[in-house]
DNA sequence: CTGAAAGCGCTTACAG
DNA sequence: CTGAAAGCGCTTACAG
């Protein structure tokens, strides 16, 4: 076996089979038109080399590469399952995938990088791309689909029902008794933080409870952004006896300050989170909160940008799904200690 | 705004600029050698076209891309895992990172898939490659860091203390009394699957048990590989009562064919997996399980892949990294009902 | 300080 | 059935 330092390229394989590279790019790509003693050659010289094709060049100069890109800014549980959803659906599709991580952005947002990520690949990589919460109205020639849209966005999308998800979930710390109900708010761009802040303020109304905006934090999503909010909220002497967090990684750290700070839960306080990420099972208590599936969210986006690529498509545009309450140990009726 | 059909190239702008494209490329690199009035020039052509370079053009030019891969066949939880550990090691070090995702072969299992992409991929897009669980020994002219590697192995790799951990498990089903304890291996190409088969013999030699050949199924660490095994292994008479998977993914499925069979664990059937992947702490019972930091062993092949890339590299190529016992409700001593 | 030209590894009309 | 040539979008000596 020969060791090859430099990549072995198709002029190798051409030279050593006494061939064009034209016949060996025939060869390679399946094309008719080549005797099947030239085949043989090429081939044998192929398996003698150890030679691929490069990726790269073959993609500069295809229109169709059939590589499929995913941009996603963290690289959290939640992008770790919608991936797995994204698999499941391009499984045996004949599309491979690309991932695109950006590593010096890792855990903090920054607006636009995904534009520019997008274009980097979407130019020839890949013939269409899943964008994880973008920062904006994703512009491509190649299709995009999004997965928990900009809010206002017209273009191609994944998300969950977060209207009705936070309603139910608001409902639920209402049934329970409470009356003082905090809210971390989300990344404001973005369609899912709005909604779920409009179940926040349609349930209150239904309730007949006026939203009191000083019990609203403005976060980003980003975990982090939920730990001064919590401790503003916690640490007032008329502070909430519920905070709902517009996700579970927010509502993680929810729990943390509060454990910080000295307070049960759920004696002195409920938490409800949105999203159901592993971890929220995994929490001491465990954590109340809406479960969107990631899975079915990628699942959907690599089922629609597929059809958009192979121009089958047929179905919406933009598709909602389903949410449901998953009720764990982090919410019970308020207590007197609990100040309302 | 102007709406763009095609790709902006580095034609157009130099074109709106009213330079060469050698020029644009100066200013996009920030290289030396141009005017403080052309490079303005350039970049309000690149502002107004939106322009973004093609990696794919870029990184056949160029010899260093910035950009890591990340091969995997398929994207369970326990790639899922390492893949965050990857990407908290490449936060903010300037690398990107490719995960190039082999659709077709999700959740099973091809020998020598990963050589291909690899090859494709490191020819030009990456300046370096992780591979997880691969099937034989890589050969690249860039470097390539294994996770859980091929037995055998002395190229860089990653690894768990498999021999101890399997050890511990084992001593803790002998522990809680214990007798017949089947056995179900892994994937026998990996380093991996061979330590943990000799730490279930050796805890067995050194308790003084003769290992019973029959008890020992062979998987692939495709979950769906234990089915039939675990199936053959709890209907004979002589059924174990105890079981050792080699994964938690094999694990997970022992726990239902016992529940299909109509045996409670851990009352009829002690389990423990190895991996200690996320669901494993959601099942009911729990599973007691060998913990791997798949999260540290991304961490450390992207550390050591870095600095392999950047010729920094100064420290032992085959990291091995202690495992923990993670007892929860999957065992507890055989009871009269557990054939001995 | 700037441009024309070559070339990275491929594919695809166009000839023959 | 096969090859020479052009070109995908860039970068980099080489001239000037």
């Amino acid at each position: 076996m020969i060791e090859v330092n430099a990549p072995v390229t198709m002029s190798d394989v051409a030279r050593v089979a006494g061939v064009s590279t034209a016949t060996v790019s025939r060869v390679v790509n399946g094309h008719y038109g080549v005797s099947a003693r030239t085949i043989a050659q090429v081939r044998s010289a192929i398996e003698q080399l150890g030679y691929e094709s490069s990726l790269v060049a073959t993609s500069l100069r295809r229109s169709r590469t059939n590589v499929l890109g995913l941009v996603a800014h963290s690289f959290q549980s939640y992008t770790a399952e919608v991936l797995k959803g994204v698999m499941k659906a391009l499984s045996r599709s004949g599309f491979d995938l690309i991932i695109y991580a950006n590593s010096d952005l890792y855990g903090s947002y920054s607006e636009g990088w995904e534009q520019r990520h997008l274009a980097r690949l979407s130019g020839t990589l890949t013939d269409g791309c899943i964008v994880v919460t973008p920062w904006g109205e994703m512009r491509s020639r190649a299709p995009v689909v999004a997965i928990d849209p900009v809010r206002g966005s017209t273009a191609p999308s994944v998300m969950a029902d977060n209207l009705a998800g936070a309603t139910t979930a608001v409902e639920h710390l209402l049934g329970l008794g409470h009356r003082r109900i905090g809210f971390i708010a989300g990344r404001d761009s973005l369609a899912s933080a709005w909604s779920r802040e409009e179940g926040y303020r349609a349930a209150l109304a239904d309730a007949g409870i006026p939203v009191d905006p000083t019990l609203i934090g403005r976060g980003d999503f980003n975990p982090e952004s939920a730990v001064p909010l919590a401790r503003a909220l916690l640490q007032r002497a008329d502070r909430p006896s519920a905070i709902f967090a517009a996700s579970d990684g927010m509502a993680l750290k929810v729990l943390e300050v509060a454990r910080e700070l000295g307070l049960a839960v759920p004696t002195d306080l409920s938490v409800v989170g949105f999203d159901n990420i592993p971890e929220s099972a995994l929490t001491e208590p465990g954590l109340t909160t809406v479960d969107q599936s990631m899975f079915q969210l990628g699942y959907e986006a690599a089922r629609m940008l597929k059809s958009l690529v192979t121009g089958e498509w047929d179905e919406p545009s933009q598709v909602v799904l389903p949410t449901s309450l998953v009720i764990r140990d982090s919410t019970a009726a308020p207590t007197g200690a609990a100040r309302q």
